[in-house]
DNA sequence: CGAGCAACCTGCATGC
DNA sequence: TGCATGCAGGTTGCTC
């Protein structure tokens, strides 16, 4: 489900709702996520007072004095806010509740996220540790794909998903951004030239700000801490689309698969 | 070290 | 209707 705009609305969704009260409870249901959720989690987030709720990639950092509550939302997941006692479903693996009667609720049926603990301020963790930079920030910029892709053979599609190079970038909108760019997504990331690097990054921010401003892509499940959906996914022009005509050209979209993932582009306009 | 791929898990669409 | 198969927004960690 998540990509960095989906993961983006979801935090400014529970920000205003996680921030000025403390947690009264939580409730495991099911503690088997990508890693096993903290026994101690409960007791170690009892009373606490989240001060903020950062983003880094596709984590989100549910900060306190004590430490950080880590959420990662997987393929699957999403955080909601609900009242407290609302009835729950079979995937609603954790709830986080608060002193003013909401509830932070983790539905992941995949069970592909996380939900971590990290003690201390600011927080430390191998995860965090090897990120490239925030796609839509100063530094991710030509030069840097340009230096960091020299003598690199793998598609140039598979290289700006590797979350050590650049992290948020997921498979809808490596699709769409390299659409966009007019760059076939086989091209080894080692022969795309610094000109042709420029206009990804300009599509790639291009494409990840619109998805936010959309509220996010909901190809199927997808929904805001409110429970709505995106409205991205009709400006899609490559994404779900093989078969269909090209927006520019009017040629069919093919469908490969570049490391297990399925990707779509033009053949005409994308070289 | 880089590249490719299996694995984690459930739900859903498709085809026989 | 039932069953088998393949695919899905991500990431780690294994092989070669």
């Amino acid at each position: 489900m998540p990509e960095l705009p989906e993961v983006e609305t979801t935090r400014r969704g529970i920000l205003p709702h996680v921030c000025d009260t403390a947690v009264a409870s939580v409730i495991v249901r099911q503690p088997r996520l990508r890693w096993p959720v903290s026994r101690e989690l409960s007791s170690v987030l009892s009373g606490a007072h989240f001060t903020t709720v950062n983003r880094r990639g596709k984590y989100l950092l549910l900060q306190s004095k004590k430490g950080s509550l880590l959420v990662h939302l997987g393929m699957s997941g999403s955080l909601r806010i609900v009242p407290a006692g609302t009835a729950a479903g079979k995937h609603d693996h954790v709830d986080i509740n608060f002193d003013d009667g909401k509830t932070l609720r983790f539905t992941d049926p995949r069970r592909f996220g996380c939900m971590l603990w990290l003690p201390g301020d600011p927080p430390g963790h191998a995860l965090l540790d090897s990120l490239g930079p925030e796609p839509l920030e100063e530094d991710f910029d030509a030069d840097y794909l340009f230096a960091r892709s020299r003598g690199r053979r793998v598609p140039v599609k598979t290289f700006i998903m590797d979350s050590h190079i650049v992290v948020g970038v997921g498979n809808i909108y490596a699709n769409e951004a390299l659409f966009a760019a007019g760059i076939s997504p086989r091209r080894a990331a080692g022969r795309v030239s610094l000109e042709r690097y420029r206009k990804l990054v300009v599509a790639i921010k291009q494409v990840l700000q619109q998805a936010i401003s959309a509220g996010g892509t909901t190809l199927r499940d997808f929904t805001n801490s409110e429970g709505k959906p995106g409205y991205f996914k009709q400006s899609l022009a490559v994404y779900g689309r093989a078969g269909e005509p090209c927006r520019r050209c009017q040629n069919p979209l093919r469908e490969i698969r570049l490391g297990g993932r399925s990707t779509v582009y033009c053949s005409q306009c994308q070289k």
